[in-house]
DNA sequence: TTCGGAATGA
DNA sequence: TCATTCCGAA
């Protein structure tokens, strides 16, 4: 931005944060630390003085509406000194947030858009170093909350990239406290994480089975047959502004792996490119995060919490063939359940689902997700048949999963048929990728890392998306496989037989 | 209203 | 790279 048109560099109001310094230019233009859109958005939203003119919406994880686009271009434009800013230009701004997935549109909903942040975070903040709280992986992002602070843990050593640490955060966004220290909400924004950014740092690190997890434990692949138990966590929300992204759960006590507000549709859905919340995870104890068996084992065993719990895109969970993730006392209690009434990413009511749902969850929900049986072969119905409604919510909530799980191979829909998943493929090459060197990969994954070639032998999905056009690939995402968003969120494992099995392997070899 | 191509600027 | 600006199309 021009020097002298910083008018709104805190907005207006100014909160006294700052975002940390990777938020800005850092690549393309290194010094110049202009404020970009999303920067601003963010910086907006977190002001209660712009409620009116956007503000999160209310049930919807990281979703954002537009109040007044016009004065949020007004802002936009003093903040650039682009007098002719108007939402017009700012929202083709924002559209090419899409391919970046930064953000997307929330369709049907009038100037409503969404945030990923894992993808603005977890580049940012891989998930590695979790050793001085001994509780959350690194990845965690600042979390700028109601608050307008980040509330981050102090940053160790360890940040993922050399170059942002320090001075990332203001002495004041570091909330020493609590979070900080103990990380414990860090889980929060774990949560959020994991998305296509997810996939994407993944990408480097290749360890977290999020994208592996995509194919879903091993549910759904006839090859494997995880015995996995899918307790339920719980922990306490912490941050006080339940529309923020970066907000837990409201949920006192449970949270469920997400620390965010409880949304029906919770999009972002804080998955499971980061292992759950430190309250929730059984990382806790571990002094650094490492992929040591023990550890895997707890984060394989989150995950699969999650998946179960709150209904997640089973491509969200990760694979691992042979691991057998022992349970943990989170089972979900009756109560609780009850208590804690609202699911994330509940299954689209549409009936297709319903069938699903009821079919497979019925009897055993545990059972169901973990040992649901092998949809070798899942027929496809065409969008047209899908109630509407519910592929739209199944969109919207699957969105993020099908970015996250971006690197998703979606070969089985294009082999045309309507199968969406096919057959397990051969092995991945990658299944192979080492997780043994648990300093190396994660650090060095940057925000881009998807759209850079990969440099390690990762996943042939990561190829193709690699060789494929971001657009194409987003659109593969998004709009050619609604039904597998949909199915995979009612707990249908599918598995297109790319999985990575380095993990599992990897895991059960230590 | 939203999308995205294209040209252009910084 | 990240917008900004224009604009046609859906």
């Amino acid at each position: 931005m021009k020097a002298g048109c910083s008018i709104v560099e805190k907005p207006e109001g100014g909160g006294g944060y700052q975002f940390p310094d990777w938020a800005y230019k850092t690549e393309s233009s290194p010094g110049s630390r202009q404020i970009q859109l999303w920067h601003f958005i963010l910086e907006l939203l977190q002001k209660e003085e712009f409620r009116h003119v956007i503000a999160w919406q209310q049930g919807e994880y990281g979703e954002f509406v537009i109040k007044d686009p016009d004065e949020v271009a007004r802002l936009w434009g003093r903040r650039k000194c682009k007098p002719q800013m108007n939402y017009d230009k700012l929202s083709r701004a924002l559209r090419y947030y899409y391919n970046k997935r930064i953000l997307h549109k929330t369709k049907g909903k009038r100037f409503t858009y969404k945030f990923n942040f894992n993808k603005l975070v977890m580049p940012n903040y891989p998930f590695i170093n979790i050793r001085s709280s001994g509780v959350v992986p690194q990845s965690a992002p600042p979390v700028p909350t109601a608050s307008s602070r980040f509330h981050f843990p102090p940053l160790d050593t360890h940040s993922p990239t050399s170059d942002v640490q320090p001075g990332r955060f203001s002495a004041s966004s570091l909330t020493a406290g609590q979070e900080s220290s103990n990380g414990t909400e860090r889980k929060a924004e774990l949560s959020e994480l994991d998305d296509g950014s997810a996939a994407d740092w993944r990408r480097g690190v290749d360890l977290v089975p999020s994208r592996n997890t995509v194919s879903g434990g091993g549910i759904g692949h006839q090859k494997r047959k995880p015995d996995i138990m899918l307790p339920l966590f719980t922990r306490p929300g912490m941050y006080p502004d339940p529309h923020s992204p970066f907000a837990v759960s409201p949920i006192p006590g449970r949270g469920g792996v997400l620390n965010v507000p409880i949304s029906p549709a919770l999009s972002l859905t804080p998955i499971f490119s980061y292992s759950p919340s430190p309250g929730l995870s059984p990382f806790t104890s571990s002094s650094c995060f490492s992929f040591n068996p023990e550890e895997m084992k707890h984060y394989l065993h989150s995950q699969a919490c999650s998946v179960f719990n709150y209904h997640l895109s089973p491509r969200t969970f990760p694979r691992y063939p042979g691991l057998m993730v022992p349970p943990l006392q989170c089972q979900m209690h009756p109560e609780e359940s009850a208590q804690f009434s609202i699911k994330l990413q509940p299954p689209p009511v549409g009936r297709k689902n319903r069938e699903r749902v009821e079919s497979s969850e019925e009897s055993s929900p545990v059972v169901a997700s973990t040992i649901a049986p092998v949809p070798s072969k899942i027929k496809v119905e065409p969008a047209s048949e899908k109630d509407p409604e519910s592929l739209m919510q199944a969109a919207r909530e699957e969105e993020e999963h099908a970015q996250e799980e971006g690197t998703v191979p979606r070969r089985t829909t294009e082999g045309g048929k309507g199968t969406i998943f096919a057959r397990p493929t051969a092995p991945p090459i990658w299944s192979t990728v080492p997780i043994s060197s648990p300093n190396e990969g994660p650090l060095e994954v940057t925000e881009d890392s998807e759209d850079r070639p990969c440099k390690e032998p990762s996943a042939p999905e990561k190829k193709e998306d690699a060789v494929m056009p971001p657009k194409l690939r987003l659109k593969r995402r998004w709009n050619d496989d609604p039904e597998a968003r949909e199915l995979s969120k009612n707990g249908r494992f599918l598995w297109n037989g790319s999985g990575p099995r380095g993990l599992a392997t990897a895991a059960a070899d230590a």
